[in-house]
DNA sequence: TAGATTGTTAATCGATTAACAATC
DNA sequence: TAGATTGTTAATCGATTAACAATC
């Protein structure tokens, strides 16, 4: 378990290794190999055995890991059981959609309530989490010891809520705006870039088709199409 | 406008350049130089001049880029205009946000149909878009030339609705389930993985609350802090 | 022309992969 | 012990950045 320096994309990765060990069948064998989890996961197996390695030592040669102690070492650096104090602004379609999900919960994100300019949602609740003006925002986030703050707001809105969240002394801030934000250093602000996702898919769809137009693609090419896998 | 080989993080940042020059104010200079975007958007201003000469050549020495020029290469080469016929399986909370987001156009998705088990839910309209019965998925696609797949079902049924859109003849899917999918070469399955957004900002509180512990970080600290930025 | 700014070629950096050593 | 599988050190690959050449 060298947990020295961890890269972001190996750090990308480890949840993705945690929930695919999560959902192996109860009643199968106690321990498996980097070879079937990088098969699994369409990883190579050097990177797979590397990744793990950083975090834990549950791999045994001849044996392979021992499945429940890789899981525990994988939710033990992830912070399983972290409890990080969050909050939610813009309470629209997509605001709605994440207050709504249970499932954060599992990666330690508690949203302990939500915030819109909207007078007419302000006082009611969501999944048990009340809406509060956008207005309050800094003072509860300081009062509250707020960690986190997840921006579904319109893009134009984006960057004085995510000052607004800075002032409340917010540390880590998921930005869903499609907008660059700036913020101070020490700051982290994660963009989740959908325009970037349907670029990929987009340009994929065309290129593919170019090619596609004159001569199969094969397998070869395919993974080589853009910048490989 | 070389758009020979263009890099997979190239392609990525090329929508955030052009909502970035789009936002710009319509009474401003018709010029804007790579210098200025790279710092509105926190990039170095080789990488700016690197990925826009890949799609343009709008940049003119002393003058910086006709930024109307800029925008049309863009564009252009993100496939402005054209219609990705799109489906969305899965009408959860998640569905129903990015079925009544608007903002999809823009880039090219057409979404023109979404599926789910619920048999309530089917024979209903969100958005002007039918809910029709999964059990329709590879005939609807492969009879109106669906594109793309959105996926967003829970994590056990999505293997099987991906195996049902390409069933369908669908090359392209953007997976918000938490699972890595299989597809067959030639398939591009992108994936929004959540998780490993949420462990970078977990692990970002974490490694900066320990330092902060200690001795405050300075920036330089905070931007090397993972990978670098 | 001189100066500012672009585009490109070479160097650096980080991440992945290949080769190998360690070990159960 | 021999063999399978892990972990690590060295090589490769891709992307970023620095230095420079081109040009309006």
């Amino acid at each position: 378990m060298a947990s020295g320096n961890i890269s972001r994309l190996t750090l990308q990765r480890l949840p993705t290794y945690l929930s695919y060990l999560k959902g192996l069948p109860e009643d199968g064998p106690p321990n498996i190999s980097a070879a079937a989890i990088a098969a699994a996961l369409e990883l190579g197996e050097v990177q797979v055995r590397k990744d793990l390695a950083s975090v834990s030592d549950a791999g045994k040669p001849k044996i392979g890991y021992l499945i429940s102690d890789l899981i525990q070492d994988l939710e033990h650096f992830l912070g399983s059981g972290v409890c990080n104090r969050t909050v939610l602004v813009g309470v629209g379609n997509l605001g709605l959609a994440l207050l709504s999900y249970a499932g954060f919960a599992e990666y330690g994100l508690h949203i302990v309530a939500a915030f819109d300019v909207n007078t007419a949602l302000v006082g009611s609740t969501v999944n048990q989490k009340p809406i509060l003006p956008v207005e309050e925002l800094p003072s509860f986030c300081r009062e509250h010891g707020i960690q986190i703050g997840v921006l579904t707001v319109p893009a134009a809105a984006a960057q004085s809520c995510c000052s607004a969240l800075v002032a409340g002394g917010v540390r880590a801030i998921w930005n869903f705006a499609p907008v660059h934000l700036q913020a101070p250093p020490g700051v982290l602000v994660q963009r989740e870039n959908m325009a970037s996702s349907l670029a990929l898919l987009s340009y994929h769809l065309k290129t593919q088709s170019i090619t596609s137009g004159k001569i199969e693609m094969n397998s070869r090419q395919a993974e080589k199409e853009i910048g490989g896998k």
